[in-house]
DNA sequence: ATAAATTTGTGCGTATGTATG
DNA sequence: CCATACATACGCACAAATTTA
């Protein structure tokens, strides 16, 4: 039996030494984000604890939100997720490099299609005008942050994937159409378990929840120029609004 | 076997039929919100197809987010969820008066405590200083949306579980403390699996997600006088933005 | 497809030290 | 000094979820 640094009988209550030297631990980066902790079991041996002694300072540091336990599995380092501002400028190449990360966005298909009835109006196209769609991965670091369907006008960009750019900047995309600027109208956010294909594509391995966000973007004459569909890995990042 | 309405070699495929009968039916209400609908099997001998095509609808109704599809237990019609503005001004009994359900909060613990140290900087608190924290359940129907913890300075509210206003209101609450007007300064959204306290508390079967928002809310001198954590049924809500 | 092993979740009982009245 | 309450810590047993063999 190792005490491994505890102090037994202190000011301080074993359980919160432990939680303070798991803390240390991750923010020193020896275990790294998404990296799983030793079991209940191995670090009450280590130090030298009841099982549920260690149980407190565990549950402690998932309420403060440092890891999360998964019954089964073990206790893993919740990862520092991306912060991703929404407003009314919202630039998803210049969001994560504001993050100190690199962007990238991948396409995986691209096609006219007849748009459902409720993004043909949110795009002011009547029932017998197409839309493309093009359907994206975005990631940071290489690790996938969400998966997109972008819906365009097919009318006011007739090439349009001759017109990709070679980042798959829709920024860079619209500015080929002569769109210097455009704004985001609005954006709607749900939350569900991802699906079997969206788990794959955003490489989770279990179903684990995606935010779903709606948004419309406008041009400087507020005309609907894209509406995108994103699913978001919950996990990797937080959205947050300035009001 | 009977057809029920199924035009076969017609210009639209069995499948699409289909989904439009089933999408008609839950538009009509025959299959109320959070509803079963037949299982596939069943579904499959009413329409005189296989199997195979009640699926390929069903999975086009469930990416579309009209139905739920749970493995081993069958095909849920997703409820209309709540449409819930955030913005500068969020008042959670407007809102859900607005969409025409009633509002209601119910109150489950009240206590001094000692914040956590990011709340603390959020609230502007010294190490030493109080806060309360209220933790509520608010329902829209009586319909669990979400549970949350307010927390609130100690030192600028007294007497505040004293304060409380019959109808839990926030706003009322404020008011009884000489602050007429708050806004929201900023909001954070992420999204998890719910825990089994949060399960219980929200009405929740499962670990469905919840989407949980922290925000900020300052008097019109803009010093911080409550910091909400909120965790919202992720299927009961929707969060809208208008930039 | 099945079984075994691993890991977390939960409950009960016991014991100790500290603070309060 | 005693009674009570509370937080802390240990031990054992079994349930439930997941992974591995």
């Amino acid at each position: 039996m190792m005490a491994a640094g505890i102090q037994r009988g202190g000011a301080t209550a074993i359980w919160r030494q432990i939680a303070q030297a798991l803390e240390a631990e991750i923010a020193a980066g020896i275990t790294a984000p998404e990296g799983q902790l030793q079991s209940e079991y191995t670090l009450a041996e280590r130090f030298g604890v009841n099982r549920h002694t260690v149980r407190q300072a565990i549950a402690h540091l998932a309420d403060r939100g440092l890891v999360r336990v998964e019954r089964g599995r073990g206790i893993f380092v919740r990862s520092r997720s991306l912060d991703y501002p929404i407003g009314g400028r919202t630039r998803f190449h210049e969001i994560v490099r504001r993050g100190n990360r690199a962007p990238s966005r991948t396409v995986i298909g691209c096609e006219a299609v007849k748009p459902d009835r409720k993004i043909a109006a949110d795009l002011r196209l009547n029932e017998t005008e197409m839309a493309w769609r093009i359907v994206t991965i975005s990631a940071a670091d290489g690790s996938p942050i969400g998966t997109s369907d972008h819906y365009f006008p097919r009318h006011r960009f007739p090439d349009l994937p001759g017109a990709m750019p070679p980042d798959n900047s829709i920024t860079t995309l619209l500015r080929n159409f002569g769109i210097d600027d455009y704004l985001r109208r609005w954006t709607r956010i749900s939350a569900r378990p991802a699906t079997a294909e969206e788990a794959r594509r955003l490489e989770l391995k279990r179903a684990r929840p995606v935010l779903v966000t709606e948004a419309l973007n406008v041009d400087s004459d507020g005309v609907p120029v894209e509406y995108g569909l994103t699913r978001m890995v919950a996990d990797r990042v937080t959205l947050t609004i300035e009001h």
